[in-house]
RNA sequence: CGCGGGGUAGAGCAGCCUGGUAGCUCGUUUGGCUCAUAACCAAAAGGUCGUUGGUUCAAAUCCAACCCCCGCAACCA
């Protein structure tokens, strides 16, 4: 049996889950539910990253231990999670004592290629941390929150050397070994590649405590990278359950575009290091946009996604962000949108396309011989296995606005009316054939909605009682 | 001349790699239908394909130059 392992990135706990974290959980879902539909056996990881000052100062702020924090936060997103009905397998915290331990082993291994050195920097004793040049040139060189000045500060960092395997990234990534999606990001990245410099991947205890020790050291704590991409090895047990062999190497890991770097040179140097295979494929999705801006708490356009879930459903959020998302780029959310999709297209096209053949097959008495065999066809698993899952569901949908226009073709109230039953019930079960084979080809993107239809068709054929997707008034 | 993406109908987009009738969805107008959620189907109107030049029998598509828009990325080492 073909082992399928999709990973998602991990969301960093100091916030409230947002909808770029929707997009990655449901372009993984969907992979992962076509993936078990083909019969593969499917692993997928969802978890959260929780370490670091940032977490560690909001709990403070708060008043809270933060151990107590991380929970209550965990708690959301996986609450979260849930409403999306995304099916992961394993969650991940990189609190978790099994993490952590696993973390140290990877660090250990990764050792040689591991050094230390000096940084130096502008920081902000208000802030507690380190700025860029390019922030701290901004800022005039006084920190914004605090009306200090940045001060020049120099300690001691463990780096991870990038710089030695640079070149055979390169043609893992030029050779498609290691397939980055969609291709112009590949590009990006090889152009990117070459400026990386070295990561820094620890700080002193005395900046930072809430975090993994380094081993061997310390005077050292582990700063997010190792610790938090290791989460995608550390899950599936490695280094010490072999269990992570019949998974490694992912089949497909899913990042916005923004950690895409991270995860295209950083980690498979990490990998490189540690003598693993290097994933299949790095998915990189866009960003949502709100009416074409950015979302940011500044502008004050952030789009809340459990508001958006709450409005219509899980069925029309998942209809929205993965057919009128484009996989890839950057895409618009704007309430008229999202409402003209749900009325026109959920509502209008397939509510009311399962209302129609449903109510004439029951009037008719209608006796349902289902097809055997129901599958993916070949067009639908070419877009499937190239991940370009917008374009697939456009072309499921496609198949669904044909029925609408067969049933007006072919006329079956016409055929009943003249009692050529015979051919009324051909014409009915052709119908509701093709919509049980595309209702399974949708099934991956709007699972609940494929249940309920799978129902109206099932031993007998009942209508719905409610409509699926009943119309808001305007 | 930092890098990347883009400019195609009122809106949103596909087509460009691999030149050959300019296409899809929404909206608009008109018509049809009555199985259905005031739903469905059909037809029509609507385009100097950013600009200029080049290659070619033929350019939205290839080449060159230019103009314009948007990002540099989810709160940020």
């Amino acid at each position: 049996m073909k082992h399928t392992y999709i990973t998602t990135a991990i969301p960093y706990l100091n916030g409230d889950p947002h909808i770029g974290h929707a997009v990655d959980y449901c372009l993984a879902d969907v992979f992962a539910r076509y993936s078990r539909l083909k019969g593969d056996e499917v692993k997928f990881q969802a978890g959260t990253d929780e370490h670091g000052n940032k977490i560690f100062q909001k709990a403070k702020e708060l008043g809270v231990p933060v151990e107590e924090y991380v929970q209550g936060n965990v708690d959301k997103f996986k609450d979260f999670i849930a409403k999306l009905n995304a099916s992961y397998t394993d969650f991940v915290r990189t609190t978790d004592k099994q993490h952590e331990k696993r973390v140290q082993e990877i660090w250990l291994k990764l050792k040689e290629h591991i050094y230390k050195a000096g940084y130096e920097g502008w920081y902000c004793t208000g802030c507690e941390r380190y700025v860029t040049e390019k922030e701290c040139k901004e800022n005039n060189g006084v920190c914004p929150d605090h009306q200090k000045p940045y001060e020049k500060l120099k300690e001691e960092n463990y780096y991870f050397r990038i710089s030695d395997f640079k070149d055979k990234i390169r043609q893992a990534i030029e050779s498609d070994e290691m397939v980055i999606l969609p291709e112009f990001r590949k590009k990006e990245i090889l152009k990117l590649l070459d400026e990386s410099p070295d990561v820094s991947v620890s700080r002193p205890v005395s900046q930072l405590t809430w975090g993994v020790p380094v081993p061997d050291d310390e005077s050292q704590v582990m700063y997010v990278w190792v610790d938090a991409l290791s989460n995608y090895l550390t899950v599936i047990g490695y280094p010490d359950d072999n269990d992570y062999s019949v998974w490694w190497p992912a089949s497909v890991q899913i990042v916005g575009k923004d950690i895409l770097r991270f995860h295209a040179i950083l980690w498979p140097a990490m990998l490189m290091g540690l003598g693993l295979n290097l994933p299949k494929v790095i998915l990189s999705h866009g960003m949502i946009l709100a009416d074409g801006q950015k979302m940011s708490k500044s502008v004050g356009n952030v789009v809340n996604p459990l508001e958006v879930l709450d409005k219509y459903g899980l069925d029309a959020f998942r209809y929205y962000f993965l057919r009128h998302v484009d996989t890839f780029s950057d895409s618009d959310f704007t309430w008229q949108k999202y409402d003209e999709a749900y009325n026109n297209e959920l509502a209008n096209d397939l509510g009311n396309l399962v209302q129609r053949l449903a109510t004439l097959a029951q009037k008719n008495n209608l006796v349902l011989e289902k097809r055997a065999n129901i599958g993916f066809s070949a067009e639908y698993q070419k877009y499937m296995e190239s991940f370009e899952f917008s374009r697939a569901f456009d072309y499921v949908w496609d198949k669904i606005q044909n029925l609408n226009k067969r049933i007006d073709d072919e006329k079956p109230w016409m055929l009943a009316k003249n009692n050529e039953t015979e051919k009324l019930n051909v014409c009915l079960n052709d119908l509701i054939n093709d919509l049980l084979e595309a209702n399974y080809e949708l099934s991956v993107f709007l699972p609940n909605a494929a249940d309920k239809i799978f129902e109206v068709f099932g031993d007998s054929i009942k209508p719905p009682e409610t409509p699926l997707f009943p119309k808001t008034k305007k």
